[in-house]
RNA sequence: GUGGGUUUAGCUCAGUUGGUUAGAGUGCCAGGUUGUGGCCCUGGAGGUCGUGGGUUCGACUCCCAUAACUCACCCCA
């Protein structure tokens, strides 16, 4: 038996509502920010990740879904969608729309990696970007969007983090400094942190080793070696979330794993979704569209994971509710009832009232079972007399009770009473 | 790439120190005198016991390998 790959998951019939209902909620609220959904291919020229998201990060060293196509070009499944969406602003000009260019996005995406709770392979996320506007009042209006969306979802303890990781030119001085601070203990550290020590020094904050923990507290904080444009930035980001009653913490810990960032970064976090407790990240990347080889551009942007959502929804009780029951099954005897049936679900469905029959030629006790368990809220039966009398009995499911109709009489009914 | 746990019917699980034709519950289908669902009763379909080797007269059971699932490291959403 041939199964879904590893780190695919089928999205079911008896789930999809959750989906839809997120989705909603989702593009409703990007709408009434003024972001504008955006669509982009699934696959890119493999130069576009290695270029935007960067070469040295884990996600292009070993993550990306690389192949070669017919036409011998170098193609990759996205591994995220922040580079697509660069890559479609330069494309195709939106450089002169009216600024800034507000973005969303609902999309999958592809990591090949190991699977575990909240990590897939094929996993799905809600994006927004935003292109053009330099200060932090935009930083402010992308995390409210996130902070309005937990709010409406009503999840709780989901927590808001944010941090400053510089510009090159003050991340370079810090760099030096963390270096000079961890230089005599090298030889502690893991292997990894003795790896990141020259490559990239930043990650030495967020080991999870208890060897390497111990010095962070001791290290020089970045936030100490802000320049002045980064640091009234961050001042800036700040008091407009305080502006805004939106509530979080400064984690000077918080260092993304993708080359584009700059300065403002942020996460919100759930001790419920396993060690993946990211549900959604973001930052500024105010370089990404120049190296992408557009003209020098500000941007940020964030990254929800779908099914981290999803998880942290189920954890915090939070039930969505189930599509509503649909209105009317019509169960036959014989062809001629059959036909009849067929005629009336048909004008019924026409006015948007949920009307099933029996497809399979079943008995009547089978048709009425498959109206109780698909949830049918009525039910009628036809047979030779109804046709004959253009009367029948429309009975209600829920309750047993039964009342006398005419036929003609359901569609109108139904019209006004289900819907 | 590295470790731990798991794998028997669509789903949740039993299966004795290795011994006939591998079970239960649930779900699905049908029937309980051919015009009515839920409760109850009866029956049916559905399994190469993850896969491939090995040990044995004999393997769901013991050994080895492998895959998938799952959790964790790394990294990210």
């Amino acid at each position: 038996m041939i199964q879904a790959p590893k780190g695919t998951r089928d999205i079911l019939p008896s789930e999809i509502h959750k989906w839809q209902f997120v989705e909603k909620a989702f593009r409703k609220l990007c709408d009434s920010f003024g972001y504008k959904e955006i669509r982009i291919p699934v696959f890119e020229h493999t130069e576009l990740f290695q270029r935007g998201v960067g070469d040295t990060t884990d996600v292009v060293q070993k993550e990306m879904y690389t192949f070669q196509d017919k036409g011998g070009r170098s193609i990759t499944l996205r591994p995220e969608g922040t580079a697509g969406v660069v890559r479609s602003y330069i494309e195709n000009g939106m450089a002169s729309l009216p600024q800034p260019i507000k973005l969303f996005y609902d999309i999958t995406a592809y990591r090949y990696e190991n699977v575990q709770k909240g990590r897939y392979r094929e996993f799905h996320q809600f994006g927004v970007e935003a292109f053009g506007a330099a200060g932090p009042a935009i930083d402010v209006e992308i995390i409210s969007i996130l902070y309005m969306f937990f709010e409406r979802l009503g999840l709780k303890k989901t927590g808001l983090n944010i941090n400053s990781i510089g510009c090159p030119k003050c991340r370079s001085v810090y760099h030096e400094k963390l270096k000079e601070y961890y230089k005599p203990h090298l030889s502690e550290l893991c292997g990894n942190c003795r790896e990141r020590f020259d490559r990239n020094p930043l990650r030495l904050l967020d080991c999870k080793e208890t060897g390497c923990k111990r010095f962070v507290s001791g290290a020089p904080s970045l936030q100490d070696y802000l320049c002045d444009d980064c640091r009234a930035h961050f001042e800036g980001l700040k008091s407009g979330l305080d502006n805004l009653g939106i509530e979080y913490g400064v984690d000077p810990g918080i260092v993304r794993g993708l080359d584009y960032y700059t300065r403002t970064v942020f996460e919100f976090i759930s001790e419920n979704v396993g060690t993946q407790g990211t549900i959604c990240g973001g930052g500024r990347y105010d370089g990404l569209v120049e190296t992408c080889g557009g003209t020098p551009t500000p941007g940020i942007g964030f990254a929800l994971g779908v099914e981290r959502l999803m998880m942290e929804l189920e954890s915090q009780g939070i039930v969505i509710e189930e599509p509503p029951a649909p209105d009317l099954y019509i169960a036959t005897m014989g062809q001629k009832a059959s036909d009849f049936a067929q005629q009336m679900v048909y004008k019924l469905r026409s006015c948007n009232v949920g009307a099933e029959t029996d497809l399979m030629s079943r008995s009547l006790k089978a048709q009425m079972k498959y109206a109780d368990k698909k949830g049918f809220s009525y039910t009628i039966v036809l047979g030779d007399n109804e046709i004959e009398s253009g009367k029948g009995v429309l009975k209600d499911m829920r309750n047993g009770e039964q009342k006398d109709v005419s036929l003609d009489s359901i569609l109108d009914r139904l019209k006004n009473q289900c819907k």
